[in-house]
DNA sequence: CGAGATCTTGAAGCACATCAAATACCGTGG
DNA sequence: CCACGGTATTTGATGTGCTTCAAGATCTCG
């Protein structure tokens, strides 16, 4: 399972070896970008998709007096951008968080590929919609958790969609968001960033140093979150079983 | 124009008369529902959509503690869940906030309905793609404008999305929401809600009682909110441009 | 007219922001 | 190898936006 991608879309449903390489074709050019590289802009106008096969991207919208606020993170095997072709321009700008590797497809050719493996669409297709409860998660979580649980609800987050796509060691994964990103993320200030890291770090529920997380206790860490991970869709573990066979038959 | 839902659509789509009186088939059986009705409830299994003719509706999000947090707000001439087939498990409730009337429906028939009529159905999907964009500047008013801000920007918002669709008056719009449930919109305290809109009120921005809300200058409740309206790509105005005329073309 | 919701007001407390400065980290060049 | 500059992290002190608690006023409707 090389392809993070493939990896994730195998989580609901089941590839066979002529998906697989397209979507290895697909993502053959995919390119490092360093860090902080602004990959699209908010405004433009959005007719190429990215994914992500390592490292972390950011969605984000620059408000009017300058403040940032990252709407969505996308870590590897995840995409974006496939069903916004919003017509006229794009809502955020998509940036790179540490070091990644993307690969930039037109979405012409997606959308062919789509047409052509209905399998793989409907994988995509889920994709794209665990994408939009996340967001409807993190509404909730900006709206009615503190900043110590909304902290720890996006760490164990993360932790949750990178080991669905096998991505995540026993050693935790890497971590490229500074603080200020993190600040950025979560709506609130580095200085406050810092001191909730801290508490999760004292009351060992978080190990990050050197760009690198660990969580020593997922459990007890979704308890501090107040974490259900019904919104996530991962239900249908095992990989055997495909769960969105119905989903081929969208218009 | 008799029907909100095909003047929302007529926004940035030229709709035919079949276009149209399919709409007028489709929510011909609408039914008037009472003040926090719920229709559909977080976990369940969605086949079907919501279409707002008149009133509001909220998805909504109840945390572990019993706060409730309520992701959108949906006014006439606006549907929901025809994406939301997330397989398992619905990822919010859905209710009524003051009486509306509502046309629920079988996703099947509207899917069909799309494949028939590609004009409609690139409209469907544009409302699909402005959900989601208001979802992506909601996110970033909850994390990053303080509660003057974030109230004036969505009585704004809730302005413009209705006069776009023609339902918002010289003398402004229904505003069936209590304080309670802009609270729960907000992410703020009910006594905070009310402080909030009584300064929105001392300064002239806003008129609101006995359910009516008035904005006796829109400009200065824009720029009170730090509002940009890109984000709601309503700039095709006229209706006389079909902008979304690529859209049919999607997989 | 009375009962329940909703709105309003005041007072006190806390979570978080802001300001400011010190420390640790990291790649670079000497 | 160390010196160095820039960036990220940490810490403390102070202020404030918002919450919470509590009570009174107003509205709504049977």
């Amino acid at each position: 399972m090389a392809n993070p991608w493939a990896a994730k879309i195998s989580q609901v449903v089941k590839l066979d070896e002529q998906d697989r390489s397209v979507l290895e074709n697909l993502t053959a050019r995919a390119v490092s970008v360093e860090p902080g590289r602004t990959l699209a802009r908010q405004g433009d106008r959005p007719d190429q998709m990215h994914v992500v096969l390592q490292g972390f991207l950011a969605r984000y919208k620059i408000l009017g007096d300058g403040q940032r606020q990252i709407v969505s993170l996308l870590v590897a095997g995840e995409a974006c951008g496939l069903q916004a072709y919003t017509l006229d321009a794009l809502d955020y700008g998509v940036c790179s968080i540490g070091e990644a590797l993307v690969a930039t497809l037109p979405r012409q050719e997606v959308l062919g590929v789509m047409a052509r493996r209905p399998t793989l669409a409907a994988g995509l297709r889920w994709g794209e919609l665990q994408a939009e409860s996340i967001l409807w998660e993190w509404i909730t979580s900006l709206g009615r958790r503190n900043a110590y649980r909304r902290a720890a609800h996006l760490l164990h987050e993360l932790h949750l969609r990178l080991s669905a796509a096998g991505l995540d060691g026993e050693d935790g994964y890497d971590f490229p968001l500074t603080q200020m990103d993190l600040s950025d993320v979560l709506g609130m200030s580095v200085v406050h960033v810092n001191r909730v890291l801290q508490r999760l770090r004292e009351e060992g529920l978080i190990v990050l140093r050197q760009g690198r997380l660990t969580l020593p206790d997922p459990p007890r860490l979704a308890a501090a979150a107040g974490f259900d991970a019904a919104y996530l869709h991962l239900d249908c573990r095992g990989g055997a079983r495909p769960v969105a066979s119905g989903m081929a038959c969208q218009t």
